[in-house]
DNA sequence: CTCACTTTGTGCATCGCTTCACAAACGTCT
DNA sequence: AGACGTTTGTGAAGCGATGCACAAAGTGAG
């Protein structure tokens, strides 16, 4: 199954959820690749990959098509989380409703700061990474959370694998180093800081009848906010 | 330039900034390449898109690499940055060091619960979102960052728009509709968590000797934790 | 049953990114 | 100056994902 279709069922499975509190029952590609943002053909293609859920002429039923794509993406099992640094961000995360929602379950908070330790964040006591090895040999963990600063992360990685983790959610902007069996998601606010600057800078530019060097171009100037152009969803 | 490419630049950057710390002012795309975690022929036709910044049978320079790319990405700019919704991620958000370090300022929070109204996060009083258009007009945003419930993002990120603001980062899982030249970046939590478990169950029924549809495989048992592999950064 | 209409699933062309492989360019050593 | 080793920058090939276009498969009406 292709990488780019895998990070796009996620988008789709909540689309269809929504869909389903909304009491339909049916859709079809056009519908949901619209409600998406993708081009039918790609949601089509992408359904192509889990087998042939959809009634030509009528569409796919909502339920079935949910259900599917939660058993394919392993929702249907429980996934075990536990989080690495608990200062704002984790806390963030430990709190966060998205994770109860679909099989992923908090069973670990850790952190190496003594005046946490003991405390409790939404029923969970924080406890220090050694304790890390004693944890897993009572819960096994299948995914481990990064929110520590970047200096600690590689070492709190090392910890992670060698207690057998093997999916790691890296939120420190840092490039681990990890045996190849482990998969590692980095996932950084400043890198898409970055990319939106990258481009507001371009549209700046571009709006201001400038091409990248800075030079003035030769056409007329635009004034951008007042054509904002038709919509997408994003 | 590719958006992969754009993608990329930011690693870029910070591994440079890291090795400039550590005192190393040259470097070959060999070395910088295994440091970020891709191939050398990337990163070299990567840098290539910036023009030509490194010497035949040297390498490149390290603070003078690191200075272009930050010009190209816009990094030498000043990016006021208005942070929507200051539940637990927005607070760690609007404390987040990375935001300050690389031309980015956070100008103003905005929040709708009226117990928040008034009160400071790192130095920067919460307003009620109806005083964005106010505040725009005083010190404009470039970037509004949305970090609500998912049932108030449409709405907060229509009066961003209306209130001019181009580029948005939303932490909200949901698909916005913007007009085409608002440029929207999402970071979901939720879905990596969905792709980690994807590539989880796989690893584990792939290690179980059972193949997607959960039949027996043919080949010998697997203890995937004895055998990691090589190592590789991510 | 047959016809008209709708929508899926997919072969195929296309596009963009990655990787290879090597000539060109640079420093160094003799 | 010339020969040698190193590393960049880049055509070209390779590869995977996207988008098009249509046959196949379904529904419903007459």
């Amino acid at each position: 199954m292709p990488d780019a279709t895998v990070a796009r069922l996620p988008e789709y499975l909540r689309t269809l959820s929504r869909l389903a509190e909304r009491g339909i029952h049916s859709v079809s590609s056009e519908e949901l690749a619209a409600a998406v943002g993708v081009r039918s053909a790609q949601l089509r293609k992408d359904l192509s990959h889990l087998g042939s859920y959809g009634v030509r002429g009528v569409g796919y039923e909502v339920e079935t098509l949910a259900l599917e794509i939660s058993r394919v993406l392993g929702l249907t099992g429980d996934w075990p989380v536990a989080i690495v640094g608990m200062g704002n961000l984790g806390r963030a995360l430990a709190s966060y409703s998205g994770f109860v929602t679909k099989g992923f379950r908090i069973v670990g908070l850790f952190d190496d700061d003594p005046h946490l330790e003991g405390e409790q964040v939404g029923g969970i006591t924080i406890r220090p990474l050694h304790e890390l090895a004693a944890q897993v040999e009572e819960h096994p963990i299948a995914i481990g959370v990064i929110a520590t600063p970047s200096r600690a992360a590689q070492d709190v990685c090392d910890s992670l694998v060698a207690a057998g983790v093997a999916s790691i959610l890296n939120f420190a902007p840092v490039t681990l180093t990890v045996p190849v069996s482990v998969d590692v998601r980095r996932v950084d606010l400043s890198t898409e800081l970055q990319i939106l600057a990258f481009h507001a800078q371009r549209r700046a530019l571009a709006a201001a009848g400038l091409n990248e060097r800075g030079d003035r171009r030769g056409d007329d100037l635009i004034d951008a906010h007042q054509h904002l152009g038709p919509v997408v969803s994003r």
